[in-house]
DNA sequence: TGTACATCAGTGAACGCGCGTTCACTGATGTAC
DNA sequence: TGTACATCAGTGAACGCGCGTTCACTGATGTAC
């Protein structure tokens, strides 16, 4: 193992950076540099540019999004707890980082919100097995569900010191009503 | 009249670029002034710096929203369609020029959303009053109702490629099932 | 109507700065003998 | 163990560029007489 690894420490710093612009513009290769404590060109021997430290950031950000949701629905067993759960990892962990989660889904990119979007089609398709949901097309509303969940990322991080309903309310109203769920996860009113 | 009106031709230059860019980092006063086709120091005559150029383009952007909602709205009488009507056109009014919206909804800023906002919450009262909507807290459920809607733009702003569901019948379900309408405008599969 | 002048929106040149990228270099680490 | 050398990660100086902002200017428009 090496004295230090820059390679990650840069990721790190640009991390940093990219979460306090909100945005990949506005993150310079010499800032970087200069927050990881290292000259400019050193970055070159890890990075073939901007572009690739920057795709490394938001790379990283997608793995870290998956693994929360991964690891908050293997906690629960009954499918409609496992869906809430996987839900709230998901606000959570975007909310975690909210400048990094918006440059995840700004321009270009995104590709990595796939795969979480898969893990809601499963779980909604397992509530419905389980007759836990009314769903009809479990696609489609795994679609209402995830479009729910970004806006509530998003729009909490563009207004933090709007008064937002409780957290953990809202977050079960939206999976209760738009994954149509029934019994104790159902959230009609 | 004056032969050109420079201020407006430059809050239209900037918006072609703040929604190329779909960020206000990485537009830069002189490339707003090359757009419009003058020169640099000209932009002074109008605007304080370019913070204030952009920030007209905002307030522009949601004076539009605005006005595309209200418009709307005022097209229909019942008041489950006011509020369908109205979502639909904050989202189509969003997705016309989505570099700008998420612009809007970026870092600072964001005061404009709230009079969305309040039409929101006086739409689903106005449904509730009538009977057509079991919601039993207007103002959380428009607040789930505005968090969908946002993210309905930003999500599919940020992912065009992936293949959305019918837009107007996902709209209705969205609105549907978050402001609990009843009658011909539920929308419960 | 014709001339002299004031106004003022926009120009072009210039400034200092941070940027991305290149290049020859340095100096620590590890290997060969 | 001791010395000579190869390797290679990171440095510091330098480049050309686009940036925001300033300044004195120009030249068209409108007014006074």
């Amino acid at each position: 193992m090496p004295a230090r690894d820059l390679r990650a420490e840069l990721i790190a710093a640009a991390a940093r950076l990219v979460e306090r612009a909100g945005s990949p513009d506005g993150v310079s290769l010499r800032a970087v540099a200069r927050e990881a404590g290292v000259s400019a060109p050193a970055v070159y021997g890890h990075f073939a540019d901007l572009g690739a430290l920057v795709d490394a950031v938001l790379d990283e950000g997608f793995a870290a999004l998956g693994a929360a949701v991964t690891e908050a629905v293997d906690r629960e067993t009954d499918p409609a707890a496992r869906l809430v759960a996987g839900c709230r990892a998901y606000v959570r962990a975007g909310l975690a980082a909210p400048g990094r989660y918006r440059a995840m889904f700004g321009p270009r990119r995104v590709a990595g919100g796939a795969r979480a979007f898969g893990l809601l089609v499963e779980g909604v398709g397992a509530c419905v097995a389980a007759g836990r949901s009314g769903s009809r097309d479990p696609q489609a509303d795994a679609n209402l569900l995830w479009t729910a969940l970004h806006g509530m990322v998003t729009l909490r991080a563009a207004a933090p010191d709007v008064p937002w309903p409780a957290f953990d309310t809202q977050l079960a109203q939206l999976v209760g009503r738009l994954a149509l769920l029934t019994g104790p996860d159902a959230a009609p009113a």
